[in-house]
DNA sequence: CGGATAAACCTACTTTAATTAGGTAAGGGC
DNA sequence: GCCCTTACCTAATTAAAGTAGGTTTATCCG
């Protein structure tokens, strides 16, 4: 087959398509052939339009990055609950491609995050949170969003695999009753972890203080 | 060759020549008949031994997870501190094989670490943390770890790959200010994140409170 | 407009990995 | 001492990542 007049691959359809077959059939069915014969081509035509199997890697992690939206400041009553919302708006992203989280682990595009921190790093500033403590709180949330997305998203999506679901009554009753007594849900311990955090990170900005409004560059 | 006097193929051996391998040349490179020469043995006798490539995995991150040695109760001031020693160590031991964090993503042996999290939460317990909230903290300290751990291991050992190295003072002023003012390393960064999150998460118990004696089990 | 150049696909091939099939000889229980 | 199982082997299969090099057509340049 020659050169066609409009061209058979496509990198957003590329990646898009990656993306389905990881969600439907998982991370160990993905493969170049699996990939290219949806894509009605040959395998060895996407080294055409990428270095390696990783140029893929890098795309599908992108763009599992790029569908988490930032939450309207409005909807955010306090600058603990903005937080909160943000790493849920990315946890939910994670979660909807859960079979592909493993790649976040290693493709993890940190430059399409810079702007979110440094606005977030604002806004920390006008709360009165000094330089020097920023970078603990940003780096806090950044690693216990994404550190608890992708082992969520490891974990069966049915529940078993829980925290800890391998504590027995009788060899370890505490924890047993801890689990049991425990009414939220992983996502609602999840938030609960992060607004835990953030109290105990800025003691002395009040909980209840209102999300200062960032810069306009923050909502591109 | 035949049957011989003593096996060639020992469990032990075979998991700490994997790591070995992997700590050494990487992740990639690890390869059943990689790991076959250098037991002086053909790749498919492992199949005697382990059902899958799997199994060994499975062993390998059993194996950097029960080095992991929990610190002594007295070394540790207060019950905060004591978590953060915990998760400190474990932190280490992953850090120790940062080629093979990877695998305790997928492979990570919960049940290796339910009686010491039996005896965390009896030690919440008589701490005064309600039931319902034991997991809370539980669940938060071990997602926190796990992720830091593998996070940290994952970025490049020189320093390159940092938390927020993409910001730049003139695009990004507020997060390379905070990121220049920032003194900790990842390590005291990481005890930090696990301070702060702790003393919030239980604000009612005072954060100079010395750890509880845990129960004789604790130590096995 | 015509020809060079490069884009975009192809087939064929190489290398390496995980695994399965099935053979062989010595260890160990009876 | 016999037999069967153990623990290794060689050979083969399947499948993936990636390379080499061919073919045709779009596109660009004069």
């Amino acid at each position: 087959m020659p050169r066609p007049a409009k061209p058979l691959i496509q990198y957003d359809a590329v990646i898009e398509t990656s993306l389905r077959i990881i969600d439907e059939e998982g991370l160990e069915a993905f493969s170049l052939p699996r990939l290219s014969r949806e894509l009605n081509v040959r395998a060895p035509s996407l080294y055409h339009h990428f270095a390696d199997k990783a140029e893929i890697m890098r795309g599908i992690a992108r763009a599992i990055v790029l569908q988490a939206r930032l939450p309207r400041l409005e909807q955010a009553p306090t600058w603990i609950e903005w937080f909160v919302q943000v790493s849920l708006s990315f946890r939910a992203s994670v979660l909807n491609h859960r079979n592909a989280a493993p790649i976040l682990l290693q493709f993890m595009p940190r430059e399409v995050l810079v702007r979110t921190y440094d606005a977030s790093a604002q806004m920390l500033a006008e709360l009165g949170v000094p330089a020097d403590q920023q970078v603990l709180i940003l780096d806090g949330v950044d690693r216990l969003t994404l550190a608890a997305a992708i082992t969520e998203a490891v974990r069966d999506p049915d529940g078993s695999n829980q925290p800890f679901a391998n504590a027995g009554p009788e060899t370890e009753p505490t924890l047993s009753a801890a689990v049991k007594a425990n009414q939220l849900s992983s996502e609602e311990l999840f938030a609960e972890t992060i607004r835990s955090f953030l109290r105990g990170a800025a003691p002395y900005v009040p909980a209840d203080a209102p999300a200062p409004m960032p810069p306009a560059a923050f909502l591109s």
